[in-house]
DNA sequence: CTATGGCATATTGTATACAAAATGCAACAG
DNA sequence: CTGTTGCATTTTGTATACAATATGCCATAG
């Protein structure tokens, strides 16, 4: 996102070892409500307790960990009013950053957002999945790029992690899928009109529709996910 | 907020730790960009260095602390970006925290509310500047609640924290007194008469004009704060 | 047969010892 | 006199040992 200065950066150990964990949430290999024993993860990720402990912190504090004294963490397991309360925080964000980029919009960033919108309608005429969600993110960070706010930026990011800790496949039916597309459309032209009330209603808009189709999805499941569910 | 179990919840040594670090921090004890040795602050604290680190994790999280890696963690400098920054997320965190918060009030919210205005009043009225702030917080923090979004309230309050880290004295002139305390007046009208928009509306400006005060206050005082500023 | 109490075991919490890195100073070369 | 290099010291990073707490099982009383 910067790029102008080039400090090495060594990860330190608890660093290395919440990434990796982070990622190990993510992707679903440390399903939610899972028990984290502290000596059997520090083998497996060959560090020892105490730097591991630090992760734990770390990761409680983005809120993917929940930390219960002298019983240890677990994967958070969210709630359908967790999921709720994270999106209608995630939508005023998202409406802040919308303002914030219409104020601050250059017309070089206007055209590298259209390259990425023809990348994604690439890859909606492709009707490829994968590549649609990673323009699709791109063109959301960029937009938060925009904005220029490292406070927003952070707690977006934050926010939304928690949330693809939940591995939910929002079933995205064609109808939904050409929907998302031309609302994407429509959030640049907001963006290239400088119109911030559009852009905020759109991203605002675009955002309560993914909430519906996750709690729709979090019906759809199994309710291991929901509060006090616990595997046999 | 909840008062409807009661867990004894004895605090463990790294959540201690980071409490009283925090207070440390708000309180303006430990200043912005001090240097904090792990070995004299355990020793201060009277916990070993491991607690300790732990603790750091945490307030690193919230944004009060910045650790570089083998060059130990030092307090937050925030510069007037940041400050910037904070604030805007603070007003659309507060935005939504309104119109939620209408959505959800109850008419026994409403007379709460006014009781505590009735304080404020009485607070202004008496030119108590101390009871003045602790019922203003008292409002805001119980507006946040009413809004029934914990995603909402944790933000809010973390970057409430780091806002406080800077002990400004926000220079607050008769004028600005008034209006303010005129301010509460209206929001709680808008939240009887359930106007989103309107209670919204006063509360991005109210905050706006806390920004200004706080940005100002940044510029009347030695520059110690902004980035980069190191005591000779 | 069920419920309670106590003990053995496993797990987390904390302190400390050791390793690695950064800092500051001094000696030396230019 | 200035700048650089190497060493001693300080400070942070990590591992491990020990302490405290929780968990689960079994014996026993009702």
């Amino acid at each position: 996102m910067d790029g102008s200065s080039f400090p090495i950066a060594r990860l330190t150990l608890p660093e290395a070892a919440a990434e990796r964990l982070r990622a190990l949430i993510v992707e679903g290999d440390l399903a939610p409500g899972a028990k984290l024993n502290e000596r059997e993860l520090s083998e497996r990720l060959g560090v020892s307790r105490t730097p591991l402990r630090e992760a734990f912190r770390m990761l409680a504090a983005d809120g993917l960990l929940v930390q219960l004294p002298n019983r240890g963490a677990q994967v958070v397991a969210l709630s359908r009013e967790d999921v709720r309360d994270a999106f209608e925080v995630m939508g005023a964000l998202e409406g802040l950053a919308g303002e914030l980029a219409v104020a601050r919009v250059t017309d070089a960033d206007v055209a590298d957002l259209r390259v990425l919108q023809a990348q994604m309608e690439s890859a909606h005429a492709a009707r490829d999945l994968p590549a649609y969600y990673r323009v699709n993110r791109a063109i959301h960070d960029r937009l938060n790029a925009i904005a220029g706010n490292a406070v927003l930026g952070q707690t977006y990011r934050t926010l939304n992690a928690r949330l693809h800790a939940l591995r939910f496949r929002s079933n995205l039916n064609p109808a939904k899928w050409d929907l998302a597309v031309s609302e994407h459309r429509s959030m640049i032209a907001a963006l290239a009109a400088r119109d911030g009330a559009a852009l905020r209603g759109l991203l605002v808009g675009h955002l309560r529709a993914k909430q519906q189709a996750v709690l729709d999805s979090m019906d759809n499941r199994d309710d291991k996910n929901l509060q006090g569910g616990t595997e046999p």
